[in-house]
DNA sequence: GCCGTTTTCGGCCCGACTGTTTTCAGTCG
């Protein structure tokens, strides 16, 4: 049986297009969908949810799609999407996912003979569709859109998109009557990783724009145009949005641009109660069931996003936590969080240098001195040294603790004449049965230890917490190391019950690692929320090999501002006194 | 089908673009 909560979703997904299809209610159509979106969101397993009879607590998942889900996990199947999907051609549910291709049209292609995604490419290329009378503009959409789905590579780390961005928006500045230029969408809001990259501009042309953005190096192809809104394609593959609006109604369009859908979605029903029709333009007053004037001169305007919060009676949410995950009733209340910032932080404690401790672990590339000399440059207060501990494969306990020790002086003498704090830790290997890799009398040795999974990652959920819970019961553990183990567009993260580890975090004084370096962002923004609910604290480390990429702390940051995090929650933003105190630390 | 610091009933975000539409349906963000 098919259980992952993609799996799940897609299950309510087909539910809905078949409910389309057979022009089921419209509002129904949406409930499947929604809670699909929401099932996709899930910090753990939707089978978890059920096992523990808690699956009315998934946003968007009431009394019926609960007992169909129950029917699912019992039984493999739902006898009501089996009779909803019942006379409809399996073939449409898989074409469902080429862009331009939604239920009706799958279907329609479905009729006219398409067997597969396969044989659908075969009779567009042929010519045999649309000599059965399909659209020959609809053939030509889709023959780009199923281009598009075969070259979809994977989602842009960070780095990428905001560099890809950077070139575009200097590219869109330098344009005809340009006022502004703001890249939006999940960059904005600082998704781990980015899909497509979207632009607002504001200007009172925007015919000159939309003109001058088409003739952008790179743009292979443009996927439509409006008068104010495009959507082009570049060589690479990338797709690019561009939105122009008039510069007074400008923070509307940030605001909309921005999302996430979700909390669009959220904030526009909550202003319709209060009276109000949002969208990119500004905000209408509705007078009984109307709204006023269509007119877009009878709208508010609104110059800036903060404009359009404050009209509507809240704080304004800071982008990073746009998911609807409870920012709009926190901002209505006037209790955001205060979250944190990149100037907050006073020191990087997970960081790889040259010391020959473990060749094969592959080592950072400098000496602890420039590690140091680069801390001080950004201006840290303190620096913490985390090689790799030497293998326990290769080498006795007892060679693993001189060879710790022979760093220890290293670092001593480091310390001795370094004008920051020097801190001597160690990353070490959370074995299969929960042990660590390097023996207590060797970490009592070190002012911290940071204790990670390096092997065994797909072991059953009950197991791996098990390991991990042991591994952070030993009193010289100090910070579990990139939690989920995740990389990105690479390895999923780990099954591990999050809530008890960190409930045990929270307890014991054990630190939550937010990796900052780009492929990992680990913990995830999702799970740091729920971590920071249950009162755990965090550390974040840029985990760098060379000193260069002691610069992706913005990463990091950008996590923990997604997960509602505050200074006061990141021990590596107190100062020393406070931090010594933390660690246990002499002086 | 979901959901509620005005509601357990009566609502459900909003608008753009495309195609082939003379007033709208389908898809997308």
């Amino acid at each position: 049986m098919k259980t992952s909560n993609q799996e799940i979703a897609e299950l309510l997904r087909s539910a809905a297009a078949a409910l389309t299809i057979k022009k089921g209610n419209l509002f129904q159509i949406r409930a499947y969908e929604t809670a699909a979106d929401g099932i996709e969101h899930l910090t753990s397993e939707t089978k978890d949810y059920w096992q523990e009879n808690k699956l009315d607590q998934i946003p968007g998942v009431g009394e019926s799609i609960r007992n169909y889900l129950d029917e699912y996990f019992r039984t493999g199947k739902v006898k009501h999407f089996q009779n909803l999907e019942a006379g409809i051609p399996p073939v449409v549910f898989e074409l469902l996912d080429i862009p331009g291709v939604g239920p009706k049209t799958a279907l329609e292609l479905a009729k006219l003979g398409v067997k597969s995604r396969v044989n659908l490419s075969k009779q567009l290329n042929s010519g045999e569709l649309v000599k059965k009378g399909f659209s020959v503009k609809l053939a030509s959409k889709i023959t780009s859109g199923l281009k598009e789905a075969d070259n979809r590579t994977n989602r842009m780390l960070l780095p990428l998109a905001a560099s890809q961005s950077r070139v575009i928006s200097d590219y869109l500045k330098k344009g005809p009557g340009v006022v502004a230029c703001d890249p939006l969408g999940s960059l904005r809001r600082q998704v781990a990783t980015i899909g497509d990259l979207d632009f607002a501009v504001a200007s009172k042309t925007p015919e000159k724009v939309v003109d001058y953005f088409l003739k952008m190096p790179g743009v292979n192809r443009v996927v439509s145009q409006g008068e104010a809104k495009v959507t082009v394609m570049l060589h690479t593959g990338l797709h690019v949005d561009l939105l122009v609006g008039d510069p007074d109604s400008y923070g509307a369009l940030l605001q909309h641009f921005t999302g996430s859908k979700h909390h669009n979605i959220k904030l526009r029903s909550y202003a319709q109660e209060k009276g109000y029709s949002l969208s990119e333009y500004g905000v209408k007053k509705i007078i009984g069931k109307e709204v006023k004037s269509k007119n877009k001169e009878k709208t508010i305007s609104c110059k800036t996003e903060d404009q359009l919060y404050k009209l509507l009676g809240m704080q304004t949410p800071a982008p990073e936590i746009r998911e609807d995950r409870g920012e709009i009733e926190a901002a209505l209340r006037y209790k955001l969080p205060d979250l944190i910032k990149l100037e907050d932080i006073k020191g990087d404690f997970h960081l790889h240098s040259n010391f020959p401790l473990e060749p094969s672990h592959g080592p950072g590339i400098n000496p602890i001195e420039e590690i140091v000399g680069n801390a001080l440059a950004l201006g840290y207060d303190y620096v913490g040294i985390s090689d790799h501990s030497p293998s326990f494969t290769k080498h006795t306990f007892n060679e693993i603790k001189v060879l710790v020790i022979t760093r220890n002086n290293y670092i001593e003498q480091i310390k001795s004449t370094s004008k920051i704090r020097v801190l001597n830790g160690l990353e070490v290997d959370i074995l299969t049965n929960g042990d660590i890799s390097v023996p207590d009398k060797t970490l009592k040795t070190l002012d911290y230890a940071i204790a990670g999974v390096h092997s065994s990652h797909r072991m059953a959920k009950e197991e791996m917490t098990k390991r991990i819970l042991k591994a952070l019961s030993n009193p010289y553990v100090d910070i579990l190391a990139h939690p989920t183990g995740r990389l990105l567009n690479e390895r999923e993260s780990y099954n591990a019950d999050w809530e008890e580890v960190f409930k045990y975090c929270a307890k014991n004084n054990k630190l939550l690692e937010i990796d900052a370096y780009p492929n990992r962002l680990d913990l995830r923004d999702d799970l740091v929320k729920m971590a920071k609910g249950l009162g755990c604290k965090f550390i974040i480390d840029t985990d760098a090999h060379e000193i260069s990429q002691m610069e992706v702390m913005p990463f990091g940051i950008a996590v923990a501002r997604r997960g509602w995090v505050e200074a006061r929650d990141v021990v590596n933003t107190w100062d020393y006194k406070k931090l010594a105190k933390w660690f246990n630390l002499k002086s």
